[in-house]
DNA sequence: GACAGATTCTAACACATGTTCTATTTTGTG
DNA sequence: CACAAAATAGAACATGTGTTAGAATCTGTC
């Protein structure tokens, strides 16, 4: 039997590395094939043998990153099981902008969500539904509580929950798109100490948010 | 002397038009030339002999749109002189959600705006300064207020101003790209009295993260 | 109607991109 | 070493893009 090198650990590799960084910066349809395999290293037609066309290699950074980027910064980031509300927003935010701000590696994530957002490439249907929606509603079961706690009177109202949701993530989002349109061409990234003192600010703000919709429609 | 035509409203207007059409549907990059020029019933080389070239014609449409939006939504939305902040804010985020959602005319400034905060064209450095520093710097303005406001204790710190006016704009841009990311293709936009009534709750969500923001700091 | 200028259309060009084909080199194994 | 499979490199192909050139048509004025 021939032992068949079941996971090529040089140029599959590079080229997964080289993708993230130039999808995160570009996008997927901006980003070139010759661009990412001249980083790798690697001739064009690596990309084909490895991956089989560009939506393959997109797939394959995605999957890449997400299980990178929840393995080193989960959404409770090993918070306590007895852990406050309020907590655990704050470490949810940590983690989504420890995951989208920065540079390299931890960065690849958020910034492809992000891009994703902004402009949806089509080809992660399976893949971004595993890797968001459980995202979405692990969030979106913390600001229920936190309406709930705030005005313990009534049941929180469905589309409080989903605004307050959405103006988190939002909120989040533009901190990643922001950078590259404030000022062009900006190499200096924030530091992990910067970024969880902004994430903190964020929930402090939002928390704030939440409990002014908590009581909408009460004088 | 031949009597000029100075301006023609036929084939450049509909250009334009057309333009602003696919422009804030698809970006600058991914919008073709050759689908504009379709969409307004022209050949491929009239946006060269009216705009010279694309970069023109991303210019024309954004200052059409611009001067078109800032008209009919202006900033304080015909507020009195002396309404409060909290009516200045409202009136803000009305202004700016009625010129990105919705369909046609009124929503193209502000997908143009989110466009460019996602994926920047690098063609509008004077055209956009001039269009997107005055409102930054009014709404600048009004946030400084509240949080004076908040705390009159102390001068308003200024990376909390910053921070609030990001957490603002962010939150109304993401409305513009949720609806294409959340599910593909759904030509159902908001109607008018939907967008005043969502940026009424943003209002609301943002007034209790300024005040939150306002006494940071303070037990 | 004639004519000059403005406008439009068709076709082509130059270039970049994703993909594929084929030859070559490397690698593991007997 | 020999050989087959894996992996790589480079060129070529097909397609779509912005742009341009030149012919054809329309428009207003004398």
């Amino acid at each position: 039997m021939k032992a068949q090198r079941l996971w090529d650990e040089g140029t599959r590799k590079r080229l997964i590395e080289a993708a993230g960084e130039v999808f995160a910066r570009r996008g997927f349809r901006a980003a070139t094939i010759r661009e990412i395999c001249r980083r790798a290293g690697a001739s064009v037609s690596a990309v084909n043998y490895h991956f089989r066309d560009k939506d393959g290699l997109y797939a394959a950074v995605f999957e890449y990153s997400h299980r990178w980027a929840v393995e080193k910064y989960p959404h409770d980031m090993g918070l306590e099981e007895n852990a406050t509300l309020e907590e655990r927003l704050r470490a949810f935010i940590r983690s989504f902008l420890l995951r989208g701000l920065g540079d390299g590696f931890p960065a690849w994530h958020g910034k492809l969500i992000a891009q994703e957002t902004a402009d949806p490439s089509g080809v992660l249907s399976k893949v971004a539904q595993t890797a968001i929606r459980p995202m979405d509603e692990y969030l979106e079961g913390i600001v229920r509580e936190l309406i709930r706690k705030a005005n313990p009177s009534r049941e929180p109202n469905e589309s409080a929950v989903q605004l307050c949701r959405m103006n988190i993530v939002g909120q989040c989002i533009f901190q990643m798109h922001a950078r590259r349109f404030m000022k062009i061409a900006d190499p200096e990234e924030l530091s992990p100490p910067q970024i969880v003192a902004l994430a903190d600010r964020i929930c402090r703000f939002s928390l704030g948010g939440i409990r002014a919709i908590a009581v909408e429609g009460q004088s």
